[in-house]
DNA sequence: TTAATACTAAACCATATAGTTCAGTATTAA
DNA sequence: TTAATACTGAACTATATGGTTTAGTATTAA
């Protein structure tokens, strides 16, 4: 319940779903993954911790270096809560027709 | 883009999850609808103006009473989102070999 | 016509968020 | 040993968010 708060939360960021997308294209240094941004290094470090304490992903501290890598785990538990609710999609005739019916 | 900032702002807050929740069991006036909830009508009419403008939730103004209904079209695009990161789940041993293999 | 109902708008408050800059710490390279 | 690198923490700012109460509007019921 808070772990889903955290995750929608967390993935409601422009700027922290794109370092989520950079990250999946493999782990990389905290400095380096924030290289392309625009914002500081500062702001990039803290939208890592807002993932990192949704557990999105994970920082390991490597020398001076944090390495940052992808767990999209928690993500499973967003899309299952989201799946409940395809059959309220317009698209999907059927369901939408049974439930227009119920109004 | 801004479209999933929006469903994912919209999803991140507890009591918008359980309104939406409640849409699912049929749709129904604000009025009704704030009524298990313990914050007032207002914070409740102002959870329904966020999913709404989200497009999660359709306001049909019938006489006095403002009828809602779930609309969880927009849920795909974040569904779809999600998705691409399956691979990066944990428990998806095969992917996540892989993926540890490239740090 | 009057009173009740179902809201919305406005004003306000406290806290959270996203950003900044500057200073400091830990680690590595020269 | 000194200098550069890779950060984090602290302090600050502006705006957003979630909540409140009070007042007002539109609609329906008596």
């Amino acid at each position: 319940m808070q772990q889903l708060d955290n995750t929608f939360t967390a993935l409601s960021d422009v700027t922290r779903r794109a370092i989520v997308a950079r990250l999946a294209d493999g782990g990389q240094s905290l400095s380096k993954l924030a290289e392309p941004f625009e914002v500081s290094q500062t702001a990039v470090s803290k939208h890592v911790r807002v993932l990192s304490d949704a557990g999105l992903v994970i920082v390991e501290k490597r020398g001076r270096v944090r390495h940052c890598k992808l767990d999209a785990a928690p993500m499973k538990e967003a899309i299952d809560w989201l799946k409940y609710y395809e059959a309220f999609w317009a698209d999907k005739f059927a369901s939408l027709s049974k439930h227009l019916a119920k109004d």
